[in-house]
DNA sequence: CTTAGCACTCACCGCTGCGGAGTGCTAAAG
DNA sequence: CTTTAGCACTCCGCAGCGGTGAGTGCTAAG
């Protein structure tokens, strides 16, 4: 993925740490005297000069123009992130927040990982994304039909890892509740103790099994948790402190800043970003022109799994401009990510 | 509310009308000329211009600047819009799309209204913000206890408008799968054909028929159900095409896109722009500084009831800048409206 | 009451000149 | 060979300036 990273000499690295982690401040161009005055690196600005020279050379930083300070590249950050920012820990004042969140109790799954969003969003100053737990791991616990007119049939399902699936399904007018009541049962013996995922075909497998007049219902009820299970998962995508975007990126195009936010409005997008975390086991971050997304480009995304026996449930993240602190930013979603993996393991997920 | 419109004589009334169609296309402030040249009032502009001054006196239009041409201030936008906004019928093309929208088949409640709110922000946009049923009239149809693990049960609750609402509560650990089951039964004895409204309520009069081990569940399932029904109908809002604002609004000032994107993301905010509209019957519209949000000063929300039946089973609206086509916002409003009542109507809610 | 004419105002635009930050280069010092 | 001081150079940002044009308010005539 990332191209083996170009080995630096001690004091190109040192000024390129410099220079991020100025500009990161300030949002200026940063010039070579700045650097000389401010970090003690013990040369002269002059010398930091030759180091930049060279840092531009192989790629990390740039002029925004001649006689203007450096500015660092993509590159430029993804060096600072892979030498520097990974195990830096948070701030005590940040830790105690996010930990005071989670010593809450709260029971609702929906309504834990919303405010785990914002929770976020709020502690980095970015826009927060948790998508919820993947289905792999839960299983079925109850079924439940319930008539909701002549021939509209609630499906309920509760699986153990709290969460309810729900859809309507239609069935033949000419059931009565006592068969209803008859698949319900039926639907409970075959599916309680299957995954979900598999619990479409598990059914499947089994219609012959019921009634007649009641394998039309059963048909559609397949058809629906398949459909569900294939696109439900976009609904379970919470955002937060979008709002965050529009001024902390200094961005002087507005256009970009309505691309970045119309990108997160759309859930399948937001998915991707969140996709690969799932994967890894680590923190992952994703520097500008790393992202796939055109409208990212300008963004960094940092990503975690999260869940409690190492195999995730989920992922979470932050989406900020490439300019971000990338040092904080990390410690952050770590800390939550593992906060959120314990008390969901407390709750027995 | 708002105060007793001005009385103006039709000619300053045509100005008027000139001014606010002209400016909300441009975005520019418009000069006597313009309106002299473009709509044909029959009279020259130094009388338009004269026609303009009175109109400023009233309060109703203003210059940026000495030398610039008017604008519209909040007023002349309530008086543009109370007169002549009304009763405006939707550009064919428009109405077709909402009719298309409507005739695709939706069974999942939650799904058809975050997309209904998608294709209120897509044909106006606007942000467009939905609010669901309220659930004044759901009638409770099934309740479900299902253990989780060994204390943890989730009890669902399904309602007659396809609602489910669930909720995690605490039993005691001595409680058996028998024991729970009775109360399960005795619970739906009690509570089917409940409002959902009075549920907790309810139970709360029958607790003391329940076997001792158990009211101890029974009672934090009342306080769960409390608690859900005050809490949850923030979550029951639905916003798509924030994304709208940013670029729309000419706004010099990124601190007021900053302001109202926030202000969309506060869910109790949102609710509040809202909730006039469930009492009226007719599409609302709130300009500028008629919000009480100090952030909205500078848009304009339409909101308009829906329901089948005339009593209002939720409201949805947009939001936009001052400077927005109210003829085409409110149509398109009430439309819509008009439209998702007549769809859930026919799923008999 | 309407309108033509006119003087006036003021945002906007492009131009110019200046100050300053920051650079790259060169030559001397270590 | 590396570091550093010095210096000329580049170019952004800013402020000042006059011209242009849109739009106004006022006045006086129809």
């Amino acid at each position: 993925m990332v191209s083996e990273a170009t080995h630096l000499d001690p004091r190109k690295a040192a000024v390129l740490r410099a220079i991020v982690s100025q500009y990161v401040g300030s949002g200026e161009p940063v010039g070579s005297k700045t650097i000389a005055d401010r970090f003690n690196l013990g040369v002269s600005s002059a010398t930091v000069r030759n180091e930049m020279a060279a840092l531009e050379e192989a790629g990390l930083i740039y002029q925004p123009h001649t006689s203007a300070g450096r500015v660092p590249t993509d590159i430029g950050y993804r060096y600072f992130v892979d030498a520097w920012a990974r195990d830096v820990h948070l701030p005590a004042g940040d830790a105690r927040r996010i930990q005071r969140f989670f010593t809450e109790p709260r029971w609702e799954l929906e309504e834990a990982l919303r405010e785990t969003a914002s929770l976020l969003s709020r502690v980095t100053n970015h826009a927060a994304v948790v998508f919820a737990p993947a289905l792999d791991r839960s299983v079925v616990r109850h079924v439940e039909m319930v008539r909701l007119s002549g021939d509209r049939v609630m499906l309920v399902l509760v699986t153990d890892s709290g969460r309810v699936e729900n859809h309507v399904v239609m069935v033949d007018e000419g059931v009565d509740d006592v068969q209803l009541e008859q698949a319900n049962e039926m639907l409970n013996r075959i599916v309680i103790g299957a995954l979900l995922e598999t619990a479409a075909e598990t059914i499947d497998r089994s219609v012959e099994r019921f009634p007649l007049e009641l394998r039309d219902a059963v048909t559609s009820v397949v058809k629906a948790l398949k459909e569900e299970l294939s696109q439900r998962e976009t609904e379970r995508v919470y955002l937060e402190g979008a709002s965050n975007i529009v001024d902390e990126e200094k961005f002087a195009d507005l256009e970009t800043v309505r691309g970045v936010i119309g990108a997160l409005e759309h859930r399948r997008l937001v998915l991707e970003l969140l996709a690969d975390a799932l994967a890894g086991d680590r923190v992952s971050v994703r520097i500008g022109s790393e992202n796939r997304a055109s409208q990212m480009q300008f963004c960094s995304v940092i990503t975690a799994p999260y869940g409690s026996t190492g195999t995730a449930l989920g992922s979470l993240g932050v989406v900020g401009p490439t300019r971000m602190d990338y040092n904080r930013s990390i410690a952050t979603v770590h800390e939550v990510a593992a906060a959120l993996g314990r008390m969901l393991s407390e709750l027995g997920l």
